[in-house]
Formats: C-alpha cells, structure tokens, sequence
DNA sequence: AGAATACTCTACCGAAGGGTTGAACATTAG
DNA sequence: CTAATGTTCAACCCTTCGGTAGAGTATTCT
C-alpha cells in the first residue's frame, strides 16, 4: 500500500506514540543522541522504566539503540515516523475527499457533518 | 504547539490508531457513514465489542455517533486524523533536519557522529 | 399491545501495559 | 583486584484493554 509498511507495524508505531513519556523521550532525543541515563534524568522515572519504554520505541522502529563502552546510544529513526505520516496522510485525503462528495452531494447541512472542533 | 492539539488529545488518537480493528473500522467507514450493526457485521466481533472500539474512536475524535431513530449513525472526522497528521509531520521534519545537519556538519563518517552530551 | 431490532451498560475475565525493586552483567575507574 | 557505573533482566503489583455474555432501553414492525 503506503510504502512498505504493514498492520504489524502500523500496531506497534502507533502504539508507541500513544504514550506521553515516549513521545516526551522522542522530543528530547531530537535535541541529539543520548544515552538511557542521561534520557532519564528528565523524568522522574527509573532507569528501567525508561529502558521499558526505550525497548518499545526500538521495537517500533522509531529510535536506535547502539552499544557504546557500557553506555548505550539512542538516536531517531525518523524512517518509521515516515511511514505512519503517510498513513495518516493517505486516508486523511481520502476520507477527506469522501466528506467533500458527500457535501456537494447533500449541498448543505454543515452542521451535519460535524467538522468542527 | 501545531494546531491546539493537546498531550491528552494526542494519546487518544495515537491509541486509538494503535489498534487493527479500530483502523479497519476507520476504514470501512471512509467509504460512507454506517450503523453500528453494520459495521460489526465484516468483523468477526460481538456487537458490544464493536461498539467499544467506536465509542474509543468517538472520544478521540476520530468518529461521531448520531442517532437515527433506533440505529446509531457513524461518521468519520477528518479533524482528529489532521491534528495526529501535523504532530508527526511537524517532528519528522524537524528530526530530519536535525539529522540532516548533524550529517552535513559532520560531512561524512556517520558512526562518528559524536554529539553526546 | 407484543415482538423483534438496534444499541448501550454493567459486570466479569484473561492478557498486556506501565511502574517498581533488586539481582545480574559488562565496562570503566581507582 | 575491587569498587563504582550503566544498563538490562526477572519477578511482581496494579490498572487498563479487548473481549464476552446478559440485562436494560429505545424504537420500529405487525
């Protein structure tokens, strides 16, 4: 379909970025590469909940993880994020696209069809 | 931040997406509104188990519910889905870019990107 | 009115999620 | 060598999740 990307991991990227604290470690990772310790300082969490979470996040293919002398180095994988974008952007025109032919169709009723927010 | 989309919001899209079934209702769904037993008609799921998963879509806001005599009418938003869009758009560019500096500073020998801190 | 249809709500269950703690392991420092 | 540091692993706790079954509430059909 969209890239080469399937359910599979569609489940897990998703998965992943519902969690604040992950999406919290996504943003700082941003700010440059960092290791489990140093990622964790920030949150007041352990150091293994972080590892927790840093597991899921490499598992949905969204960040690296890297040996380094007894550190490990986290980057971003931006290529995952891609993926779901593209997800995401797909059926956003395509629903989006439904709704409009769906409107002229009717022709009125916005409120209907509620796209507010 | 992008749009007025909030943590909260987020963690419920995000969830919300994370799970097959909800995207295969999202789906269904883009090819025009539907009623709660339709919908759950394709998928091998009890009634109520479907209208869980809307009622998940419905408070992400992903989805919304009308009444319509005894029938519930559902209907895809496009907003939700575009609030998601933008987060991962808004940090993909913005980590590539950090990548993409990173490496052209650097020049070349990627596995000496030492940025650590 | 009575029966069928379309949903929702309320338990309830087993599995997975996020968290902690403490032991284990590898690497570096003294 | 020994001690300290950085990180993971394993076991556990509690909450949430996805699912089912069954009662309860409207609405429509006859």
């Amino acid at each position: 379909m969209f890239n080469r990307m399937v359910e599979h991991d569609l489940n897990r990227v998703f998965h992943a970025l519902g969690d604040p604290t992950r999406r919290a470690i996504l943003d700082r990772l941003a700010e440059g590469e960092a290791t489990v310790s140093h990622l964790s300082r920030p949150f007041e969490l352990s150091f293994a909940a972080v590892s927790k979470h840093l597991g899921v996040l490499e598992r949905a293919g969204l960040v690296t993880r890297e040996a380094r002398g007894r550190e490990r180095v986290c980057r971003i994988n931006p290529a995952a994020i891609d993926d779901a974008r593209s997800w995401l952007e797909f059926h956003e025109r395509f629903w989006g696209g439904r709704l409009d032919a769906l409107e002229a169709l009717v022709g009125t009723a916005p409120d209907s069809l509620d796209e507010s927010r």
